[in-house]
DNA sequence: GGAATATCGTTCGTATACGAACGAGGATCA
DNA sequence: TGATCCTCGTTCGTATACGAACGATATTCC
């Protein structure tokens, strides 16, 4: 019963057509726009992930520069100056040069900012808590560990 | 040797510090700038990823209305409308009217995006192998399943 | 048939995201 | 000291991303 073998034939088993819904970049994306999604429900519109991603590194840290706060919250200098431009516009930060490089701006929480960010802390715990909320305690765990190798 | 208890006191063990770096959402973000830029690397910077979730669905479903695209390719219709646009203006793909529904657009590939699409299937496939790369194989499958738990 | 409702595509406004280019300031080293 | 190189902040242009509102068309239900 051996099937007749012609040239045209691929010997290959099973070639694995490209699935769009199957690759991690398509899947990544959908998951982060949930997590958004449940954010901007969570925090309430007025204030989107980079901004508060901002807010939470000054709090732990105290000011910096502004290129380095951009690296600490995964953005370039082009993004950061637009973050840093609104919040400063809502008071929440507050710069000045740096005595010691006059290239650098300080930035760093305003009293305001201070008060915002220690209210908002709570909100951004459930953030997390909401969008692990459909994995076991222990999948949790694995998948940060996951991703953090991907970064 | 007991601890004077006061009033004042927290009686949990370790209240955890919210620390940005630990958040999932901070992580997935970075998880995935850096899978946008292997994208750019190997694709080349005249696609975007987006632009190829269009092409990659239009190529193996064939044509569909732009808001069905749009939610086939997790995109809002203010989204999906931009990129159908810019795949227009290089004729990457082609659209026309709903026989069957005058508010429906329809949009697929041209034969010249059937070709493009074509050819970079063995590329897009490439960055999902580079973008996962660090993680051992059974590791891939399961952040894939962690990541489709959280849409 | 006709009214209420839903979907489709469009437009506007705002906010990331980032490559590229620029000038000003700082560091290195001959 | 001076030339070279790097970093910092800024600006421009383009591309997602999405809420909100709008008119046009379909569907549902009485």
């Amino acid at each position: 019963m051996a099937r007749p073998s012609s040239a045209a034939e691929t010997p290959e088993p099973a070639e694995e057509a490209y699935d769009l819904t199957e690759q991690v970049g398509f899947i990544m994306r959908q998951a982060a726009q949930r997590h958004v999604s449940i954010f901007n429900e969570i925090m309430g519109s007025d204030l989107t992930p980079t901004q508060w991603a901002v807010l939470a590194r000054l709090y732990q840290d105290g000011g910096s520069s502004q290129n380095l706060l951009g690296r600490q919250t995964a953005m370039d200098a082009a993004t950061i100056k637009g973050v840093v431009d609104r919040l400063l516009k809502r008071k929440l930060v507050q710069t000045k040069p740096d005595p010691e490089d006059g290239r650098r701006l300080i930035v760093e929480l305003s009293p305001a900012g201070i008060d915002y960010t220690r209210e908002l802390l709570p909100k951004a715990e459930t953030v997390t808590k909401v969008t692990l909320a459909p994995l076991a305690t222990n999948q949790r765990a694995t998948l940060i560990a996951l991703l953090k190798q991907l970064r």
